[in-house]
Formats: structure tokens, sequence, C-alpha cells
DNA sequence: TGTTCGAGTTAATGGCCGTTAACCTCATTT
DNA sequence: AAATGAGGTTAACGGCCATTAACTCGAACA
């Protein structure tokens, strides 16, 4: 019953969310109390005890939510299947670059702040990782099969950390335009996975 | 006066800061007490008062520390000079990279805590950040002239991200051997920038 | 031999902050 | 019109934790 009148397309809940994240980007999970994030949207202190059962309860649903947008979004892009493996990697590269750049504070938060989880929910935030991990690493593989298992796990974290240093350059003033940015990225990210592959290069210094 | 008779080769104050050091990267500057720092050392909670004004400038140290020998490191290795700007970036890379894997922790606590300094010291630790990356910045653009300014800057700070992805590696069990992932870690890199300079790929999808 | 001083110790203090209690006030329902 | 419940409010409470106080102890020094 009653589905007609929800005040808004944001609920009281996501504007929390929104807010909480962006606080513990800026000063970590510790760093910022409930005041401050009740103030953030209006609200005062233990108000926010109406919608969540405790900070704790934020910080979880905020890096559960992540994970499985990030895996579901990887799943999608795989099922889609392009023409060609490298379509696929090129979507899946596409996809991340959007979220770095969308949700630039949950993407910090994320490896911030991972083990001030409970013991439950920090398990099942790193299998979620580690199953989108899996995604690419099959992806790369098709499209190099040079490239051992091991070697194409670590270019894969390596990448991710090339791809989610973008909160690195927002405070930056007058920061290039956003499509120069994501192509930039790109263009990093599939050199990088290109290099992974040829082990012949570079005499080695 | 007193010189011949000190105990160790690290004296107390190092040993705290290594152990504060991985402390603060394992549950964050807020997350780890005084007493847990003091037991890592065989000494107990408010003795590290004669070694340091406070947990604060414990974090300090690290943190300005970490910066200037990062910086020293990248002049050392620009004054010895190449016989070409490829071979100062690989010295350059060489250097970051043995420095990632030396100092796990400390690269963690990096980019993890730098608000929590007083204003003074962050802004000392962002100026040293700021002058190491131009370093690499003026290689780069040495290297791939046809990469605009702000295209290396970014592409540099990205690859920071990359080569600093190492911790997340870690916790892996049965990590490949050092010079491999060494290897794998320099490839990758020059693979990006080689990437960021030809503009001309991929269809874009 | 007595003194100083560096390096610890344990016990208290004080502030911050998450959480709970108790109370209020509109809409909505019946 | 009374009842209900969602969503707030302010005022405690209680625990954790950095810091300080007060005291100890052994070595170097004179």
């Amino acid at each position: 019953m009653s589905n007609a009148h929800v005040p808004a397309p944001t609920s009281r809940r996501e504007q929390i969310l929104k807010e909480a994240a962006r606080l513990f980007a800026e000063r970590g999970f510790h760093g910022v109390g409930v005041d401050e994030i009740g103030a953030a949207v209006g609200i005062s202190g233990p108000g926010l005890y109406r919608h969540f059962a405790g900070k704790d309860a934020m910080l979880a649903e905020l890096l559960v939510g992540i994970s499985e947008r990030l895996l579901e979004g990887g799943r999608m892009r795989i099922a889609e299947g392009g023409e060609s493996p490298e379509a696929v990697l090129h979507a899946l590269i596409d996809g991340h670059i959007d979220f770095a750049l969308d949700d630039r504070p949950l993407i910090t938060v994320h490896d911030r702040e991972l083990d001030r989880l409970r013991e439950a929910d920090r398990k099942r935030v790193r299998q979620l990782q580690r199953q989108y991990v899996e995604l690419w690493v099959e992806v790369v593989r098709e499209c190099y099969p040079a490239c051992t298992e091991s070697e194409a796990r670590s270019a894969v974290h390596a990448v991710f950390g090339l791809l989610n240093s973008t909160p690195h350059l927002s405070p930056r003033a007058s920061l290039p335009p956003r499509a120069a940015t994501e192509a930039l990225l790109k263009r990093l990210a599939l050199g990088a996975f290109a290099a992974a592959a040829d082990r012949e290069r570079m005499p080695a210094e």
C-alpha cells in the first residue's frame, strides 16, 4: 500500500548515504562524526538512527552496494558480449572509468575503510571484489593468451589502481573536460594491458 | 658527547616509526591506539611520549619523511642523468617500484591519512609530492613530446596509482618472486606512458 | 658516593563521540 | 476526533583513548 506519493526520486536514506560517502572520503570513517553527517542532510545528530542502525551500518551499506554494482555492471557487459574479447575488455574499461568518475567518493572509501566492517560484511565485500577481479582476469587472458594467470591478475589489480587514481586529480582546479580524461585513462589502461602481454621488451634497463 | 655506545643501528625512534607505519597501514590512524604502538615495540602506552610529542607527531614524521625520500631519490636519479630521457624514466620507475615494494605500509599510509596532519605539515607534504610529480612530468614530456603537459601530469598520477597498487596484491598467499613483480610493474608503467603519447589509437569504441 | 638524567611505569584526567532515552509533532488512518 | 507511527529534537550516559602527573630505576658521571 502507498506507492503513489513517495516524496522524491531520492529518498532520505539515499541522501544520507551520498553525504556520508562524501564525508568519509574526505576525512575518513573515524574522522567524521554522526552530527556532521546529520548536519549535511539538514537533520542533526541522532536523527540518523531512524534510518540506520548505526554509523557502521552506513559504511557497510556503502561498501557492499558499490561492490555489488561494480560486479553486476561487469557481468552485464560480459553477457552482452561484444564481437571479440577485445570489445568486451573495452566495455569493462569504459564501465569502470564511468564509475570512477561518477562516484569518486565511493571509490575512495572503497579500499580505504574495508577493515572497519564487521567480519561478515567484510567477507562479503571481499568476495564480491574477488569475483569482479576474476571477471577481468578471464577477459584479459582471452585477449592476451601469452599472459600467465598470475600476471593477468596482478595487471588487473594494477590497472584498477590506475583507473581509481582519479580522486587524486580532482583537487586540481580547472580539470580537463571529462571526455578527454575518459579517453586518456582508457588509452593508459589498454597500453598497460598490452605491455603486460609481450614479455620481450626493454633490455631491462 | 656520548657517541660511541649507542645501543643499535636502529634507534628506538626508528623502531617506533616502523611499527607505527605498519599499524597505521593495517587499521588506519584513528584505528590504532598509542597503547598498541607501544606494545609493538615492547614498551607500553605513554612511554612513547619520551620519544614523540604525540601521536600526530609520529604520523607527521612518517609522511614528511617518505615524501622527502621519494623526492630526493627522484632528484638523484635525474642528476645522475642517463644517456637518454628514456634511461632516466626507466630509473625513476625502478626507484619508485623499489620503494613501493620495500615500504608497502608507508605507501599505504601516504595517501590515506594526509588530512589528519596539522595544516603546516600537510602543506609541506603536498608541496613535496607536487615537486616529485613535476620531476616525472618533465621527464615524460622529454620522452614523449607529443604529450601535452596536462596529459603528462594525469598519466603520471595514474601510473603512481598503478605502481602503488602493490599493497593490494600482498594479502594473496604465495606471491610471485619479487623480481618478476618488479619486471611486470615496469612493463605496465612503460606501456601506459607509451599509450598516453600516441593519441591515434583504438576507434574509440 | 652521590647526583643527574634518560627511559619507563601505572594511575588519573578530560574530551570526544556513538548511542540511547524521553519527549514532541505532524500526517495519515479509522 | 482519537490513535498511531514516522521522523525529529535535545539531553544524558558511557566508553574509549590521547595526554599528563607522579613516581621509579638503573646507568653514566663527577
